[in-house]
DNA sequence: GCACTTGTTTTGAGTGATTCAAAACAACCA
DNA sequence: TGGTTGTTTTGAATCACTCAAAACAAGTGC
């Protein structure tokens, strides 16, 4: 079922790749080292570059998503397609989703768009996950 | 002036920090390169980890934002304190301010929050400049 | 005005995350 | 089963930025 996915998408199937999107299926919002360490586990040989060319390749083919918050390394999410966004934990980095909230996008048409064409919106949310909120109360 | 904002933020005042912000008020949006670039011109012998000490200072004073859009350099604006939002172009990296869509943020506040308590609310719109729209076209 | 304290900048080096390139390799099609 | 084309490995490099110690200078109080 990976496979085919792979497959649809015109890529070729190979362990990397499903090893990278298992990986992400019970990691989701894994940074690239962490789906290294992961892919690594069941598939030792494989390279970093590797890693990094399969999330690149899966990315570009839609089947998952790169997501760069501010001031930590990329991570990346099966979950594609349905522009939900995300909240980031100042504190830690710990990310999660957020559904779109007013159910669809009145915040996503800029009033003037200095002739930009827009293609995507993204809205982070920044905050302190309750783990943070806890060890900066007891401070 | 300047130097005025600078002091009352609790800072002292110096001959980088003031170069620094000049850059900023004619090159709106630029990355610490282009600002290291601009204060070389007038005050040479600034090295580049002075501009990034510089730009760090500012910024947590909150005299500068630093907006960091996913595959570019930091960028740095003076204006501050009005949450408004930017659109970037997915070619070029080309930045412009965006302001706030329906007034006043409905989309900043998520449905689900998952146990965060927000602070901040960022919405980064991609699209494609002028420039590199017309660049397509011809292709 | 002058010394002093504290915050800044310089100088020099290092790091993390990611990318590039060439050669070895393996999916998939015929 | 062979060939072609896309992938992965191996090895190296880069970019943007940070760290640390020593030299220096703003701004305070005398």
């Amino acid at each position: 079922m990976l496979g085919e996915r792979i497959r649809d998408a015109g890529l070729k199937v190979t362990e990397p790749r499903l090893a990278v999107m298992r990986a992400l299926e019970s990691r989701p919002h894994a940074d690239a080292d962490t789906v290294f360490g992961a892919v690594r586990g069941e598939l030792p040989g494989t390279s970093i570059q590797a890693v990094y060319g399969v999330l690149a390749a899966l990315a570009t083919a839609g089947l998952l998503r790169k997501i760069e918050p501010a001031g930590s390394p990329a991570r990346y999410e099966l979950r594609t397609g349905d522009n939900h966004h995300h909240v980031v934990c100042s504190g830690c980095g710990a990310l999660e989703d957020v559904d779109c909230v007013v159910g669809h996008a009145p915040c996503l048409i800029p009033s003037a768009d200095s002739g930009f064409s827009i293609h995507t919106a993204e809205v982070t949310f920044w905050g302190l996950c309750p783990a943070c909120q806890a060890s900066q109360d007891s401070h």
